[in-house]
DNA sequence: CTGAAAGCGCTAACAA
DNA sequence: TTGTTAGCGCTTTCAG
């Protein structure tokens, strides 16, 4: 009705109407179908049509709108990614890498970063429903059982990433961060270490927290509770719970982080405390961050595959249909450097003075 | 022709075809219209019709295409985002600010990773402009003039970061890296050094090495070019750089990365060299990665706010229409921490063995 | 080999 | 207030 003054558009930088497929065949002299045709390659045209198509389509400078080709095709090409958050270099890397086979399938990516809340996984996770996303690919919260069946039934396929979800029969490919951690733990164990701290993320943010747990029963030693604490992903809330866990009272001698982040703050919390590694107090973590190795002492830690997990669930999601194993496990290694030492008894509580100094400022 | 079938989807989790509105305007008995207005909330409705809407949109478990309505609406509330390396801390909080930023815009975010390569940014930015994206932020490798243009008679918005690209008339959101650069690097001159090395990314990724040249001329000094190198931003490339240039002949007394990633690299070569920081060689680089100050000594840094300005971006992008400045400039920060010292005359060649087992060694 | 026409799911204008 | 209708840009029969 409004569409009149659409035909000649040839200002140079308008924000005038995209060209249609219309225009193009109107502008070659032929039919709809057999700019299609061309564009698409299927079907056959003859050579001197092709030109005539191919030239206007230069002339018009048109661009095929991939909205009414995927309302057409019921397919989009576009993949969700959802993830807990982009600065943490394993979610970074991992991204990377779906982002990279994305790209050789011929596929887009929507990338949310939810930080592990479910209410936000639901918003994220309806969105790209809505979207009719070809796939979507997600560490899950565990929650929003519902939203996840519903991609099924929209022909979304689903595929989750570093967590299995009981309730759903949902292809995922993990890391079994249990038994990482336990190894871990079992080493700190071995080294002596009985008062070991474990900084984790919220519940359901793999299961850390069980190997934790399960390398204390199997050595028969009680989990030290009150060195038992979690953070919700920030940096922030993260320092000012590693700090407390360094200024718990008969102190940790050992540190366990769930991730690179939680490292992160674990190792602040120790500098602040005037503590060394891993003389006064070791520590172990999860993820191999690039920064892991140049700090000194390079620092132990349980290295999980990020980048090829991103390619991996990439292709899984694309190559349709509920094929061959649900759940798909990928292998972690414990990558030990030089922030794990022997507990030392004999350290008692650490002077970073002369003792007489000391006590001469007290007095 | 083959929809027959379609019409009694009960099934729980099969891929049967998607509800669409005029299902649910059908279980409801309603029009197709009532069903829109309902939905949309633009336009009335008597409660008793809305209720028996929402209530087949529960039932029938109905999500609405963006597809469909992207088409009709000429918008599709997707943002477009082009950065060069997720796995890069910087472009990894510039990320999390936009999808941030996004969120609370009611947009969705399609994130490419293109690795400063001209043709993988034309080829994604081909890509989002057929996606009929609202709006893509990018950081310009300066080419492909063309698609650009034709981006704004698509009438999709594009905001360039990091770089300004002349031959463009794009609004743009820097931080002014020559003259970050250009501080910088007056600060490694004052500091005595003259031998300093420069570790760059490709041509064009930002204007870093401009300002250490001028940092050089206003000090009257000759750069020293044999220390001037690039690399493609991948860790592998940047190490072997880096290698070579702490092992160039007069060894440099100090090293300047323009990106962490490259700034790692330097970290890891001096290490390699078993050289020591400050005291054999003093290291800079841009961007303040969160183990810049982990590492010891830590490091000085070029300070940018990458998450703000990933916030601004999305702000920007979303802001439609070229209203105000076209380029716009944010502060960086020089970090001063401990990785930069006095150049030391006395030190001489350093000597990691004996001298004189030096000498055996080459006779 | 090619043009015409139907329809993907939605919104908005129009008529009732 | 509500149902009907006309496209948005594309692919794909189906005739010609």
């Amino acid at each position: 009705m409004s569409d009149h003054e659409a035909a000649g558009g040839r200002c140079p930088a308008e924000p005038g109407r995209a060209m249609t497929m219309k225009d193009v065949a109107e502008a070659a002299g032929v039919g709809l179908g057999t700019v299609s045709r061309v564009l698409t390659g299927k079907g056959q045209a003859s050579a001197a049509a092709r030109e005539r198509v191919l030239e206007a389509v230069r002339r018009l400078d048109y661009r095929p709108s991939a909205l009414g080709r995927g309302l057409k095709l019921r397919r989009t090409d576009i993949l969700g990614l959802i993830v807990a958050d982009l600065c943490d270099p394993f979610y970074g890397e991992f991204a990377e890498g779906v982002l990279s086979a994305a790209r050789t399938l011929g596929k887009h990516v929507i990338v949310c970063a939810g930080g592990e809340d479910p209410a936000t996984e639901r918003e994220y996770a309806e969105v790209l429903l809505q979207q009719r996303v070809d796939g979507v690919i997600a560490f899950p919260t565990g929650g929003n059982v519902d939203v996840w069946q519903g991609a099924r039934r929209l022909g979304v396929n689903v595929v989750f990433v570093d967590r299995v979800v009981e309730a759903l029969d949902v292809p995922t490919l993990v890391v079994d961060n249990a038994s990482g951690s336990r190894a871990a733990t079992e080493y700190l164990l071995a080294l002596g270490h009985r008062r070991i701290g474990y900084l984790g993320g919220p519940p359901g943010a793999g299961q850390h927290e069980e190997g934790f747990r399960a390398a204390f029963h199997a050595a028969g030693a009680a989990v030290p509770e009150e060195l038992v604490v979690r953070t919700r992903p920030t940096r922030e809330s993260a320092d000012a719970v590693a700090l407390r866990l360094v200024r718990a009272d008969p102190a940790p001698t050992a540190l366990f982080a769930a991730t690179s982040v939680l490292g992160e703050a674990a190792l602040r919390a120790v500098r602040a405390g005037g503590l060394r590694v891993p003389r006064d107090v070791s520590v172990l973590m999860f993820d191999d961050a690039p920064w892991a190795s140049l700090v000194s002492p390079p620092v132990t830690v349980v290295s999980r595959p990020a980048r090829r997990m991103g390619v991996e669930a990439a292709r899984l999601v694309t190559a349709a249909g509920p094929g061959g194993h649900p759940v798909r496990v990928l292998p972690y290694e414990l990558v030990v450097r030089g922030s794990c030492g022997p507990r030392n008894p004999a350290a008692a509580p650490v002077e970073t003075v002369p003792a007489g100094a000391a006590r001469e400022a007290e007095e």
